[in-house]
DNA sequence: ATTTAAGTAGAACAATTGTTCTTCTGGTAA
DNA sequence: TTACCAGAAGAACAATTGTTCTACTTAAAT
């Protein structure tokens, strides 16, 4: 039921808009009323109570910067901070976290994702692919990966796999078989290889993939 | 700088996480006291001014309200709705956003994820890959694509392609060259195709590819 | 025991900020 | 004209909220 807003009323959530992307926390009254060019507190107040009853902003009232935008920065859509330990390349274990690595305040990169993704799953950690090893399970260079810590996983699901003889990591889906484990790369063209259980070595869970395109800032 | 925390800071910290991520806007003083069992305001006014100098938190001063979670909900990591308008296949051309498909209002799912992904541009969209006939882009089935609408792109960007003659959007790396256009799969051990420029049509920009693994839901 | 520092309490003050009231303007419809 | 209404303006009020002051406690160090 939201209507069309008039000039005044989109420069108004515009500002507030802006006002908590640059401050992270909503804007006053009188903030509103600088802001936007406006020169009574009474004239803003009124423009908000107006947006607020078309459902285009949400307010508490009787609470200073009591103003939250719907479908914006509101609640419940939480965001997780993923940290970045390592990267995974072919010929390297994966790093595992420990106890330091675990340690948020060590200065580590982080990817910040929305929780739907890693669908409040914990000891989430992200990976960044190097070279091209990865391709066959649709995996390209540079691409971020996010992992769960896990030892075991379920037949079918896409894991970090630690080939012990081969000295080698690679993505793939498991499937536990009689007397040997079949590893099933991500694209269905391509055939499964076949490895001894003793040789494998599960390594992480795969939540997602990330890729993003185009020149890096 | 940040030393390890007491029990009594770490719970104001979390209890500012907490409330940010409930309300959508910092707590004030008095919400902090009483959500942490302290019985004076001058106690949190106090732990907030340590907390400060030791940089885990920033506070506006004179400002209700004003604190900020460096790393967290402050500026830049803003998390942006992206409309899913549909899904892309190859038979079929891609839904083009239109102003119709614009009104966010109508209802449509969304594909919620941070600022650094989309980097600022505007314009973007997102479509759910149906089918394995993106693979040599590196692109599975079930996939989300994040897509900015545009008709033209620079040389060397991942575009989805509208081929005329074939009735099939792909998508591929885009090289204008003399006389033709050299259409090349992410997979860079594939060949790559050549087309006629007059059977090309740029439906848009590929900014990102999202691929979530595990049992959906 | 004395000192020092960190932490706690309570109260009061001052600034910020939300709200309300009245009045005024400009446009539009009857 | 009159009536009506969205919008604007200014002022005042009331609530919220940041800040400061002094006093008290506790624990560790001297």
């Amino acid at each position: 039921m939201k209507s069309q807003l008039s000039a005044k009323r989109q420069q108004i959530v515009d500002f507030i808009l802006q006002f908590m992307e640059e401050r992270g926390y909503p804007p006053t009254v009188r903030d509103i009323q600088g802001g936007c060019g406006i020169s009574s507190t009474s004239v803003v107040d009124y423009h908000l109570k107006v947006l607020e009853k078309e459902g285009h902003i949400r307010r508490d009232p009787e609470v200073s910067r009591g103003i939250e935008l719907p479908g914006r920065a509101s609640a419940s859509q939480l965001r997780v901070q993923v940290p970045i330990i390592g990267q995974i390349a072919a010929g390297e274990p994966i790093p595992v976290p420990g106890s330091e690595t675990w340690d948020a305040a060590a200065g580590a990169d982080f990817l910040e994702v929305t929780a739907d993704l890693t669908r409040g799953r914990q000891e989430i950690y992200a990976l960044k692919v190097k070279g091209m090893s990865m391709i066959d399970a649709l995996i390209n260079d540079g691409d971020m990966v996010l992992m769960q810590y896990t030892s075991t996983v379920d037949n079918g699901e896409m894991a970090a796999v630690w080939l012990k003889g081969e000295k080698e990591v690679t993505l793939k889906k498991v499937y536990i078989e009689p007397g040997r484990v079949r590893l099933q790369p991500a694209n269905s063209q391509m055939q499964p290889i076949y490895a001894d259980p003793e040789n494998v070595e599960i390594q992480g869970r795969v939540i997602a993939v990330i890729r993003q395109l185009g020149k890096p800032a």
